[in-house]
DNA sequence: AATGGCCCCAACCGCGGAACC
DNA sequence: CGGTTCCGCGGTTGGGGCCAT
C-alpha cells in the first residue's frame, strides 16, 4: 500500500477562492504551518482538494509575495533567466523570491514573449535594451496598484467581500478578525513566519532572500541561502541593493548568480548581455 | 447604454519524480 | 522491489475586466 488517497474527487469545489476560504486556509496554516496538504481539506472543512489549497497558498496567500507590476529590473532578470534556463519557471522564481512561478509564467506569456517577438520581427538590429526601455516606460505609465503585501491583499479581499454582500456570520467573523488590531491574521503570521519573504521551515528548498528595492533586489540562491537568511524587514520599497554581507558571501557563485550580482549593482549593458548569452550557450 | 473583442491572470490539468508502504 | 499516492512543475484555459464601437 502506498499513501492514502489525496482527497475525494466528489464534492470538491473548483473555481475562484472566496475570502472566507482564504481566511480559513491562512488561519489553518498559521496554526499548523504549510505542508501536509493532504490533511488541509480534511482538517479545515474546505471543499477543496489538497492541490488546490497548496496552489492557493503558494501563489496567492503566502507571505512575502509581491503583486502588481514587474519592475524593469525584474523584467530584465526574467528575460535573461528565461534565455538561460528556458521555461523553468520554478527555477526562475527562485531568483525572484517575491514572485511566484505562476506570476512569472503569466508575465512572460502575456507581456515579455509578446514584446520580444514583436521587437524581433520589427527590427532585429535594434537592441533588446531598447525594447526593454520601451516596455519599462509603458510599465510606469500604465501602472496598476501594487499589492504591497499579502496582508493588504487579503484586506482588500475582505473589504470587497464586506461591501459586496450583507454581513453573514462568516463576514462578521472576518470583520472581527480584521478589526483586531492591524489585521491580526498577518500579525500572527508575522510571528509564525517572522521573515515574510523567507519561507524557512515550510519550504526548506525555497530560496532565501535578502531584498533591496524593486530595482535592486538582491537574492541568494537556495543552495547558499542557509548562511544568509535575513529577517530584517518586510517587503521593502527602498534600499539600494547589494550589502556587504552578500559581497562577502564565501561559497563560489554560479554563473547566473555572478551575473545577477553584477546586474543588480551596475545594470546590464547590452554587450555584456550578448556576451553572457554566448557564454551560457557554451556551457 | 449595449455589445463584442481582447487582455490578463487565477486556477485547473496532466505529467514526472519523490515518498511512502 | 513494486504499487500507490503525494508533491511540484509547466502548460493551458475560463471568465472577469477593460476598451472601442
Amino acid at each position: 500500500m502506498g499513501r492514502p488517497p489525496c482527497c475525494e474527487k466528489i464534492g470538491i469545489k473548483k473555481g475562484p477562492w472566496t475570502p472566507e476560504e482564504d481566511i480559513i486556509l491562512v488561519s489553518y496554516i498559521q496554526e499548523h504551518g504549510p505542508g501536509n496538504w493532504r490533511s488541509v481539506p480534511t482538517n479545515t472543512g474546505l471543499l477543496r482538494c489538497s492541490k488546490s489549497c497548496r496552489l492557493r497558498w503558494t501563489n496567492y496567500l503566502r507571505p512575502g509575495i509581491k503583486r502588481g507590476n514587474f519592475t524593469p529590473h525584474e523584467e530584465r532578470m526574467i528575460i535573461h533567466l528565461q534565455a538561460l534556463l528556458g521555461n523553468k519557471w520554478a527555477s526562475i522564481a527562485s531568483y525572484l523570491p517575491q514572485r511566484t512561478d505562476n506570476d512569472i509564467k503569466n508575465y512572460w506569456n502575456t507581456h515579455l514573449k509578446k514584446n520580444l517577438n514583436k521587437s524581433e520581427s520589427e527590427e532585429r538590429s535594434v537592441s533588446e535594451n531598447m525594447a526593454l526601455q520601451t516596455s519599462a516606460t509603458r510599465n510606469t505609465i500604465n501602472h496598476r496598484s501594487t499589492y504591497a503585501s499579502s496582508t493588504e491583499n487579503i484586506s482588500r479581499l475582505l473589504e470587497g467581500s464586506m461591501r459586496a454582500s450583507p454581513k453573514s456570520s462568516t463576514a462578521n467573523f472576518l470583520e472581527e478578525k480584521m478589526q483586531k488590531g492591524t489585521t491580526n491574521l498577518m500579525d500572527d503570521h508575522e510571528n509564525q513566519f517572522p521573515c515574510e519573504h523567507v519561507q524557512g521551515s515550510w519550504e526548506e528548498d525555497q530560496s532565501k532572500t535578502i531584498n533591496g528595492d524593486d530595482d535592486h533586489g538582491f537574492l541568494v540562491h537556495p543552495k547558499e541561502s542557509e548562511k544568509n537568511v535575513s529577517c530584517d524587514h518586510d517587503v521593502q520599497e527602498d534600499g539600494d541593493g547589494v550589502d556587504d554581507d552578500h559581497k562577502n558571501a564565501t561559497p563560489p557563485l554560479t554563473f547566473i548568480e555572478k551575473w545577477l550580482l553584477e546586474e543588480t549593482s551596475t545594470g546590464v549593458q547590452m554587450e555584456e548581455m550578448s556576451h553572457l548569452m554566448e557564454l551560457s550557450n557554451m556551457l
